[in-house]
DNA sequence: CCCTGAACCTGACCGC
DNA sequence: TGCGGTCAGGTTCAGG
């Protein structure tokens, strides 16, 4: 462990760079992927809440609960507290354009814009024997669908979970590319799924779990043909499927 | 380069 | 009530 005279050193080391750095204006926040970007004049924070993290915006002062772990503290007196139990989400400054930072520069296109289409999955998913469920959660391929929309678009679209991406018709990656848009976009429009731990800015859940049609629907029966749901892990993630709607 | 599986961490839940 | 096993919304990394 450090002694006094490291950490003295540490101090005048970090001072004069850091000093007044963070008495600034927050110009903005935006997102790329599921990182959120804090932009300040001088920095930008990336901020990603991993598997189990959330924000509440705190107008008043509440006691901190357990796995409060970062207040950002306005000059109004708001407070931005992170919680985080299973504490996979990450917290870090960058100084330069955050778009070029390790973490965000290999990533896809967002999954709203233009950049997603067919063609452009088709053309990303040739040769490659990976399951479609995985391409699509792959960030580098396409940022923002998770397990739990990557089931429903597969769903949506009647794909085969683990059908080769290499092996998705053109016609398919169309209908895939407008399940992922449509339920992406719905998602946003109920608040998220809250399934334990998420809570929006508000503290409230989202509701998009209502609108699921087949993440944690195993053993019920498909919406659509009756059949009953079935279960299967890929990439050591669970997925559930029809097995009469979805064609290999 | 691609693919797979393990690792990171905590808590909830289930069966015994 | 307790214990052990399993699972969970994401991402990175090692090894083949």
């Amino acid at each position: 462990m450090p002694e006094l005279p490291e950490v003295e050193t540490v101090r005048l080391g970090i001072s004069p760079h850091l000093v007044n750095l963070l008495d600034q204006k927050l110009l903005e926040v935006s997102r790329r992927g599921k990182y959120l970007l804090f932009r300040f004049k001088n920095l930008t924070l990336l901020w990603h809440l991993g598997m189990s993290g959330s924000m509440r915006v705190l107008l008043t002062p509440v006691p901190e609960k357990k796995h409060d772990h970062v207040d950002l503290v306005f000059g109004s007196g708001a407070v931005l507290r992170f919680n985080d139990p299973r504490r996979f989400g990450v917290l870090l400054a960058t100084f330069d354009d955050p778009l070029t930072h390790v973490l965000l520069k290999n990533l896809g296109p967002e999954p709203l814009g233009p950049e997603l289409n067919a063609a452009y999955l088709k053309a990303k998913a040739s040769k490659r024997t990976v399951a479609i469920k995985n391409f699509i959660m792959n960030a580098n391929i396409v940022v923002g669908v998770g397990n739990i929309y990557a089931t429903e678009a597969l769903y949506e679209a009647g794909i085969y979970p683990e059908k080769a991406a290499g092996k998705v018709t053109l016609k398919q990656f169309e209908v895939l590319t407008a399940a992922i848009k449509r339920i992406l976009t719905q998602a946003i429009a109920t608040g998220g799924t809250s399934l334990r731990d998420f809570v929006k800015a508000d503290g409230k859940p989202g509701y998009f779990r209502q609108e699921l049609k087949a993440y944690g629907r195993d053993g019920l029966p498909c919406g659509r043909c009756g059949v009953v749901m079935l279960h299967m892990t890929i990439g050591g993630r669970a997925t559930v499927y029809c097995p009469k709607c979805q064609k290999r």
